[in-house]
RNA sequence: GGCUGGGUGGCAGAGUGGUUAUGCAGCGGACUGCAACUCCGUGUACGCCGGUUCGAUUCCGACCCCAGCCUCCA
């Protein structure tokens, strides 16, 4: 009955309770829009997104923003290097990531900022850190002062004590305390500028989030989210600045983090090459494989892509689209909410995937197993309606087995094939049949004979 | 070095102080012209060592491994 999730600052499952009652504010950290989404960026997508969807059930008023990083200095880089202007690569970016993302079956969230597009929000939140002495200009630079906020490090358990400082890093000179952080740098003509109190310069790195939940979701907001690398030092500067500037004021109540992802058990990484992207993985398998695959562990858990992994969780999606087609001529009526009270259930229980999953599968073993119209009619409703939680099981299933289709190979000469056989079958020319299913075996296709004809599918 | 989170059956992956996770794969059977699909059946799994307990995979302690963060990476 009430969601719980685990709240990174106490470590512990929490019900969660929204300032308000009725209405319920969630930021996640979006890209940096410098290159194509990979598999990593893709996992808090579908995270929150599962998120957003079971809390559109339970309130009636639900905002959900979604940053996009559109200044930053590897996206200088990235610009430099193609010859491109900065807005062209950023809005290039931003177009692959949203296409990307739909065909994950990610939602899109009530709000997509951009840093671009709130530079003077971001001025002003600067301006009342400076103000209120928790910032102080140096050289060009603003700087957030670590020491004024007492309870920094509390989101990730450091001390500051037993923080090695600059330990990998050189501090430079010009920071009061080696923890301070930047909130605006100044830049020179070649890079993107806007003219400020502090001169023409640039957001830092942290700042920009701060300011965009202040502008669309207000000063406290109910769950902020991302992953597990921004609790350091992201979140933990965002909680810093983001208290200073409203005068203490609680800056999120529940802070949720996704586990990291390895590639074939190890860190995806560019040096190590194996970068997997989104849309290269595309060509390989529907979105909803991918996406399924994605919900494959707990969101807390560390979760391993392999290729193995995203071909069961393809066999698992034929399974159960198998079961919708064949209920294809059941009634339709409308969900019955307790048919899928166990798969609300292990959701709202921070949400466990792969219970939920668990729980999904038995729908499907119902619905197959059930005889009548309406029996047969409520299990693809609650079928239908638990796969809407997840994001899943959306497509006609006719569709979902011709969506892998091979472009070297068109439907229409396969169903020819599987046409050619059913009537060498119905004639009893077993052999001339097999031989047919044969060579449709060797494209990687599998017949399935029924009473009155034959279907096909790609097998994965 | 500090902080997180892990080590579960062939693989993936939940969970629990004593009773079936689930999926994929495998095996046996039913069905089928033969298959596929489906159905039925089928697996004494919980890193190592101690401790608490009537009983531990589950709690406590040590140990060994793995991953991540402490570097503008989701």
């Amino acid at each position: 009955m009430t969601i719980r999730l685990t709240n990174t600052l106490s470590g512990e499952k929490e019900a969660l309770q929204p300032a308000t009652t009725d209405r319920l504010t969630m930021y996640v950290c979006g890209p940096t829009v410098y290159n194509f989404a990979h598999i990593g960026n893709a996992r808090p997508a579908v995270v929150f997104d599962v998120l957003y969807r079971l809390l559109q059930r339970r309130y009636a008023n639900v905002l959900y923003a979604r940053n996009f990083t559109d200044v930053d200095d590897k996206i200088n880089a990235a610009a430099l290097e193609s010859g491109q202007p900065i807005a062209a690569v950023t809005e290039r970016f931003i177009a692959a990531y949203r296409a990307d993302m739909a065909a994950l079956g990610v939602l899109t969230p009530d709000f997509e900022p951009k840093v671009t597009e709130h530079i003077p929000e971001i001025i002003d939140l600067i301006a009342r850190l400076v103000s209120r002495d928790h910032a102080y200009v140096a050289e060009g630079h603003v700087l957030f002062h670590v020491p004024s906020f007492p309870t920094y490090g509390h989101l990730s358990g450091r001390d500051r004590d037993e923080m090695i400082d600059g330990a990998r890093i050189e501090v430079a000179p010009y920071k009061r305390d080696p923890a301070d952080f930047v909130l605006w740098k100044p830049s020179g003509s070649e890079l993107p500028g806007w003219d400020s109190p502090w001169g023409r310069g640039r957001p830092g790195w942290h700042v920009e989030c701060s300011a965009m939940i202040e502008r669309h979701l207000g000063t406290s907001i109910d769950i902020h989210g991302g992953g597990q690398d921004l609790v350091f030092p992201h979140h933990e500067n965002e909680i810093a600045q983001g208290t200073c500037a409203h005068d203490g004021e609680l800056y999120c109540r529940h802070w949720v983090h996704n586990g990291f992802l390895t590639v074939e058990g190890r860190k995806m990484s560019k040096s190590l090459g194996n970068v997997v992207l989104v849309r290269d993985l595309l060509d390989q398998a529907p979105g909803e494989a991918i996406r399924l695959a994605l919900l494959g562990a707990h969101y807390r858990q560390p979760l391993d892509w392999s290729g193995r992994g995203l071909t069961q969780a393809k066999r698992s999606l034929d399974r159960i689209y198998g079961v919708l087609r064949d209920l294809a001529d059941a009634p339709h009526v409308p969900a019955v909410p307790d048919e899928i009270g166990a798969v609300v259930a292990a959701l709202e229980d921070d949400l466990n995937f792969p219970r939920a999953i668990a729980e999904l599968f038995a729908l499907a073993k119902r619905a197959r197993q059930a005889t009548g119209p309406d029996a047969r009619g409520t299990a693809k409703a609650a079928l239908l309606e638990a796969g809407a939680l997840l994001g899943l099981l959306q497509h006609d299933p006719e569709h979902w087995f011709l969506e892998a289709e091979d472009v070297s190979l068109g439907s229409d000469r396969i169903q020819r094939l599987v046409d050619e056989r059913w009537a060498a079958r119905s004639a009893r020319e077993f052999a001339t049949a097999d031989r047919i299913r044969d060579e449709l075996t060797r494209l990687g296709v599998v017949v399935r004979d029924h009473d009155s004809g034959s279907t096909w599918h790609r097998s994965s």
